[in-house]
DNA sequence: GCATATTTGTCCGTATGTATA
DNA sequence: CTATACATACGGACAAATATG
């Protein structure tokens, strides 16, 4: 039929287009996606497309209402709050046992300085993804697919907040210094003083956030 | 049509009945789940099933060969090595930070409890079942969704691996009073010793499961 | 190595119930 | 309260890939 190009199956390529549209802000939270308009736009089946939202919705990213459709998940100050909780887990504990030659430090330096580049150039959203790009590579040094995978579900919901108060500059830029601190700590191998730089972080990170959204909140 | 009962979506219906025969042992690893077989023996459509086999595949629960069709995943060492640090991050990081009066603590005790009973019966799935709704408390004293749901899958990942081994009372029964050991800790208040004897107790079960792998790989 | 049967991948049409204007 | 729109689910169709004899 319209079959093309790539041998995956096209619920997962439809899967990957919609998380991309949904973390580009292309689509925003609470935003209904009807079945038929979609299928329409992607020129494939119901089918095809109602299995793409099936495994969006496991992610979190998509919210199922019987009878009603899928929307676009709304993120909630508990949702917030959750997510904190899962990247103090995940980031303190995988730095807390960090070996300081592991590959992934490479690429936690990488990020670093991208998000310096970026922040030069005023390029907030840059200086987002870059930031993003340092916290799963720290998570990475913890040698697991399963957590790496997890967390990066994780940080697309996570993501979605961002979106969805839209102050990049503020929620991001001032914390590649701090990056930059942790990322010093690991690779003199001063593994429990990283971690805990990173849990001062994230508590940082999670207070402007909540605090954002409460200015969002009272319009 | 056949619509009945719950205001589920059928694919979540048909996705937990699957999920159940899995851990329960009625599907065996590496076993191919036929379509057309399955939408039979539950009277749903195709369609339906698929929906259901992408979030199992999701959960890591089932494997999807292109063109091929499904099959229950078959576990490996890495797999289980794998689930091992996803546990060690999570149990040990949850007990470190514990609240020794958090809710979750009873049903510490109450699974403490029970494996014991069962073991004292020589119930040995049901000390199994016991230890791991030991384990899923444990986790739940970091109050957190996202990390429950999460350990919830690796958990069935890992009953999966059981199963394929099917020795229950080696790899069960020794770790019930470890279990009691950790308990007595958090109860104490004792939250970084409890932390530290689970991360003996994971060492010691991980062993014990790779070397019963071995001993099943070369027949 | 080939012809054939089976199975997946995908689409379409349609009936039914539910929500909303 | 009726009408309409939509999600839900089913069944049939066919091409492409795979397994089988």
């Amino acid at each position: 039929m319209t079959n093309t190009m790539e041998t995956l199956p096209l619920a997962d390529r439809l899967a990957r287009q919609l998380r991309d549209l949904l973390i580009s802000g292309d689509l925003i939270p609470g935003q209904r996606l009807s079945e038929a308009a979609f299928s329409e736009r992607f020129d494939v089946s119901r089918n095809s497309l109602r299995e793409a939202f099936r495994l969006l919705t496991k992610d979190g990213l998509l919210r199922h209402e019987a009878n009603r459709g899928v929307f676009v998940s709304v993120p909630t100050m508990a949702t917030i709050i959750d997510i904190y909780r899962v990247r103090r887990m995940l980031e303190c504990g995988a730095l807390r046992q960090a070996w300081h030659q592991h590959p992934a430090v490479r690429t936690m330096r990488e990020a670093v300085e991208s998000a310096k580049a970026k922040r030069e150039q005023a390029d907030w959203l840059g200086v987002g993804s870059a930031n993003m790009m340092f916290h799963a590579a720290v998570v990475a040094l913890s040698d697991s697919s399963r957590l790496s995978e997890f967390y990066a579900h994780v940080a697309a919901e996570l993501r979605l907040g961002f979106l969805l108060l839209d102050d990049p500059e503020g929620l991001h830029a001032p914390f590649v210094d701090l990056n930059d601190t942790i990322l010093g700590l690991t690779e003199k191998g001063n593994a429990h003083e990283a971690a805990h730089q990173m849990e001062a972080y994230l508590n940082l990170s999670e207070r402007a956030i909540l605090k954002a959204f409460e200015r969002s909140a009272d319009l």
